[in-house]
DNA sequence: CAACACAGTTGGGTTACTTCA
DNA sequence: ACTGAAGTAACCCAACTGTGT
């Protein structure tokens, strides 16, 4: 198309006239015959932007299916299928549905190889009917899937995980503040020290330059929460029975 | 350079839901 | 209050583009 003819189509005029308005069909839509008033003012450009073609080249492309492989060009040449043409009459693109059986073989394919080679590409596609290229397009949005459901699943665990860690903080964060308390009043009252819950030093800011390894109690349930507050990891946790008392006392 | 994988995007089709006459 | 048509948002998925290997 030559440039002057592009900018200078814009004319402008007055009618009516019945149009069959373009409607994707739905199963709850019925179709019908609307009045519609409205001209397009550059019908050749409304009409190219209804594909988002960027250039003649990329037309040509869609217009061959996208038939960049060697295998597809070939493939195409005997090719009496109805899934081979990508267009509607009016130039829109049309929507290949799978149909249930070729579904089934993908999957089933899919099961025993998330991909292909050439040649079992080039055999799956004759089985079904199919392009190469469909095939290997399937794949990929198949691979893309899996892909997206195993990230879900991961997120999923992760933030199951956080919320468990996060409720335990939370309870020690209060048992923590109870025994502070409870502390000060034996030590204002009484005037002598109780042993220490063992994970008071961890939950305080105040005495971190102690290694937490050496005020770590040492029962079965004190170790497990420390390994818990160390990310699982319970190397560190060792007999430290006789700090205990000292460490409470540094405390207050 | 061809072939391929992958991430991201586009656009057609479907479905569930809402609004309104 | 009920119903059906129409509008819309959300979703799915085939197909595409761009990039890297």
């Amino acid at each position: 198309m030559n440039h002057e003819e592009e900018t200078c189509n814009t004319t402008l005029g007055l009618g009516i006239g019945v149009v069959i308005k373009r409607e994707k069909p739905s199963k709850n839509k019925k179709k019908g015959f609307w009045l519609d008033l409205s001209l397009p003012l550059h019908p050749k450009i409304e009409a190219r932007d209804d594909h988002d073609y960027k250039n003649d080249d990329q037309k040509d492309d869609q217009d061959s299916f996208s038939s960049k492989t060697v295998d597809d060009q070939e493939e195409r040449k005997g090719a009496s299928n109805i899934n081979v043409s990508n267009n509607n009459d009016d130039g829109s693109r049309k929507k290949l549905k799978l149909t249930t059986e070729q579904t089934t073989m993908l999957e089933d394919s899919f099961n025993i190889h998330s991909t292909l080679n050439t040649g079992q590409k080039q055999e799956l596609a004759k089985k079904l009917n199919l392009l190469p290229r469909q095939i290997e397009v399937w794949f990929q949005n198949r691979r893309a899937r899996t892909k997206l459901k195993q990230i879900e699943k991961e997120y999923e665990l992760l933030k199951k995980s956080y919320e468990t860690l996060n409720d335990e903080n939370r309870r020690l964060k209060i048992e923590l503040q109870e025994v502070r308390c409870s502390l000060k009043s034996d030590h204002h009252h009484h005037h002598h020290q109780m042993p220490l819950p063992f994970f008071v030093q961890y939950t305080t800011t105040t005495t971190m330059h102690h290694r937490p390894c050496d005020k770590i109690g040492n029962s079965g349930e004190e170790k497990k929460a420390f390994a818990v507050m160390n990310g699982g990891n319970m190397d560190h946790v060792r007999d430290n029975s006789n700090n205990k008392n000292a460490t409470a006392a540094k405390l207050l």
